[in-house]
DNA sequence: CAGCATCCGGTTTGATACTG
DNA sequence: CAGTATCAAACCGGATGCTG
């Protein structure tokens, strides 16, 4: 459990009430949920999908990014009552509105990365 | 000094090589950060004045973001070789480029915080 | 004025083993 | 299949004191 008098944890809701930027960040800015919501922007996926997809993610990570992402409202989680279990994820209409935003963002970095130009090879967003 | 052979590095250059919007994200994503760029969106600064301005920063985080930022090209750190010192920041062509994507960012995070409402009172946008 | 250096606790992340 | 639980390591950020 997070403490939330820290002053770790009041310097960041300081920060989110007082600039839409960083708000948007607080919600977009986790390690891995770029990376998921690329995945979820255009199609619905499996966990199982998300996380063959997602090289390198460990399970407690993309539980874990999924949970807060569904508690912002962004995504919605689909449970199939079958056997063996199923689980889809998909945004939510919230969820949709972050589009223009994400494509600025994935502009942005792909310009700079050609820019800059270091890494990565001739691999294209995903 | 951090490691750079940690699994947590590796992932996150994984992580960055492979997505553009992540690579936005590792520029932009400091705890600070979007602060320190709401202002030098439109003005120069010094340093003193950054740090009056955002309430609750430590001058280690002011003055370790303000680096990050220089060494990714955003900002750029002019020295006055006076006495008393002064220095200020301001965006780089580089950064200036930033502008739609923080645009985006900044729209995003109002409209969520109208839609959802929570916290936040008459204040507005930085 | 504009910063560094050091210490240190809290938070985040990852590895691994286990369950309905 | 789609997770949960637990542990340990890595990292972030804050407080404080000092310097050119």
């Amino acid at each position: 459990m997070r403490k939330t008098t820290s002053t770790n944890a009041i310097n960041e809701k300081l920060i989110i009430d007082g600039c839409g930027m960083a708000r948007a960040l607080s919600i977009v800015g986790g390690r891995w949920k770029p990376a998921i919501l690329c995945r979820l922007k255009h199609n619905t996926m499996r966990y199982g999908e998300l996380k063959k997809s997602i090289e390198g993610i460990s399970e407690r990570m993309l539980v874990t990014q999924l949970r807060e992402l569904e508690e912002d409202q962004i995504i919605e989680r689909i449970v199939y009552p079958e056997v063996p279990p199923r689980v889809e994820y998909r945004l939510t209409d919230l969820g949709k509105t972050m589009n223009p935003m994400l494509e600025a963002m994935s502009d942005w970095g792909n310009m700079h990365r050609e820019k800059v130009g270091d890494k990565a090879p001739a691999s294209v967003d995903i």
